[in-house]
DNA sequence: TTGTAAGCGTTATCAA
DNA sequence: TTGATAACGCTTACAA
């Protein structure tokens, strides 16, 4: 590197450029309060005239902190759902407050070929990173273990069953399908059926469990037979929609783990000239990506994904301060909740 | 930082560990030919041992070199769209790629509040990165200008009219709508419309025009009433199939930029009691995230975006490695190709 | 208010 | 084959 033609220019040079010593132009540039204002001036003019940008790895070597958040993905857990757009608002909301701190986002993918424990070794020990927020979190994640040791600061997005005390966010799965399921026994369902996703991950369990308690409440039963397991896409939802019209005794109501798949059953409940909400209660997830698309309309739950992005960003930020000061902070584990939107597709009253 | 709790090991550690010099430890550790194979065995065994690896920021600041890739990409430009999801494959590809050689690719995504332009700066500037690949350009996207400018090794991921010499790649616009059109019209159509995007982004304009210019080919034309330009959404394509049904001279056929929009369309077809390739000719642009869920099946484009991902990342491992050689190294201009996929959207011969 | 110099963790040069 | 040491660019404690 630098090379005759690679023209960046350092402290020093900005320094003698201006004849003060570099000292001056660092704390003329990091807002510290000892320098003349007019220096201070001088200095910033010249900085963006010439195109001054501190080195980052020099500032993270000598403050031993890298402004850096780190988010890490695992492509492809879900196989080909667009399980992985979910983040990108976000990483929006995330942003967004980071910038008003001095702070950056990274977000790291984690090869469909990489083992996630490795890759994520691989980043934290290279100190990329100040703090990092693991998501996909499978139900025993090795990785909260070795970011908790390690002591990182880490949040979890999603539940896990480990042990070891940590931080974590999760939406709110329970709340969900206790009122899916309230509504629709309200209306007069008694015969219900849930959809959830075909892979490991942690909240397909938990939601299937969750509605299985709200039934079980309210004195029905969640036969094994009405959990249909299907990848979280169209054509998931397509072949959902095939099960549940084979099933020898048909539910009167589902209730999906995600929305994409109501894409896909209201296909097939097409091909098959039914109508959701005449012919069978349907509750979906959040609102992504059906919102006002879907006739009839969804039933379903409004979250704000930037919203959340922002709170944990927030979180995230005051982990940081808190380790910088060395002071200790109480984990967080927070639920974020979810409203339901009512639309014609839960159906009428059957009791009326 | 450095807190009492915080035991992060270096390479002073550890050499004082094995009672060797920090040179050695780091020889050893790199691979270096001059160090003795039982002492680069104690070195590596140690050092996994206690887990340690090297400061990132150490490194950097010495070689001047990240090992890191950056992929900025814009949330949000694409409204709701799930545009971005098109991108997740591509990092699988080029992740797959870069660990091969040690790289590693980080991904920057630019709020939807904050500005492309200053957003590079701050990330290119404090050289977090040695290399930086660009999306969603714009027809004019000022940051080509400034990277050429700062010498950063750099691709755009689509065209722009940019006439700064520059690597880029983008997709074979051109070549979709030229088999689109040929595959149409040699089926007896000849009124066609074009679905296009509604924002400024640069591809929309260039699939329009690539599409007009194969119509004139054949002695047809493209009316403007005919180019029909809606968010890349489902609902998109809702609103699209309900313009082009309300047209004066309804079209026979008409080619979308994005398949996302063809969810919507086929809906908006089912709700007006019309069959694509019966009623009207459809030929979708890529086979995201439709592949066999869409009845009857649509005639689309086939692309590996992984493939394209690990070819991007082979091109831009070179880049980095002719700059640390000083060496020149030509740009390139990549038109990745996309296979044509016959289904039964497009429908029959109408001459036959 | 400013300048000087130490030191962050690493790699590379050079001498042993 | 190894050890000592300079240097990378920056921030900060301390001296002026």
């Amino acid at each position: 590197m630098n090379e005759p033609w690679d023209t960046t220019l350092n402290i020093h040079d900005l320094a003698k450029h201006l004849n003060i010593s570099i000292g001056t132009v660092s704390r003329a540039l990091n807002g510290k309060s000892d320098v003349n204002p007019k220096t201070r001036q001088r200095v910033i003019e010249a900085a963006s005239r010439l195109g001054y940008s501190p080195n980052q790895s020099g500032r993270s070597l000598r403050q031993g902190t890298t402004g850096l958040v780190g988010f890490m993905v695992i492509t492809n857990r879900d196989q080909e759902s667009k399980g992985e757009a979910f983040f990108m608002q976000v990483f929006d909301g995330m942003q967004t407050y980071f910038r008003k701190c001095g702070l950056d986002l990274v977000v790291h993918f984690c090869g469909s070929e990489e083992d996630p424990l490795a890759y994520l070794k691989r980043n934290v020990e290279r100190r990329l990173v100040d703090g990092i927020v693991i998501s996909q979190t499978a139900r025993t994640d090795p990785r909260i273990e070795y970011l908790a040791k390690r002591k990182v600061p880490f949040v979890a997005f999603g539940r896990s069953e480990s042990t070891t005390a940590h931080s974590w966010i999760d939406l709110d799965f329970e709340g969900v399908a206790e009122r899916a399921i309230d509504h629709l026994v309200k209306l007069g369902h008694t015969k219900i059926a849930v959809a959830s996703s075909a892979n490991d991950v942690n909240y397909g369990h938990l939601f299937v469990r969750a509605c299985r308690a709200s039934l079980v409440k309210r004195g029905l039963t969640l036969p094994d037979e009405y959990v249909i397991r299907e990848p979280l896409t169209e054509a998931g939802g397509y072949s959902l929609g095939e099960k549940l019209l084979a099933l020898p005794q048909r539910p009167s109501a589902i209730v999906l783990v995600n929305n994409i798949m109501a894409i896909g059953l209201y296909h097939k409940f097409q091909d098959a000239g039914l109508v959701p909400g005449r012919d069978m209660a349907i509750v979906g997830f959040d609102e992504t990506p059906t919102r006002d698309f879907l006739k009839p309309s969804l039933t379903q739950f409004r979250i704000s994904l930037t919203e959340l992005g922002y709170w944990l960003a927030e979180q995230m930020a005051e982990m940081l301060e808190a380790k910088q000061s060395a002071k200790r902070r109480k984990h967080f584990a927070k639920i974020w909740p979810l409203e339901m939107t009512l639309g014609d597709s839960s159906g009428p009253d059957l009791k009326s």
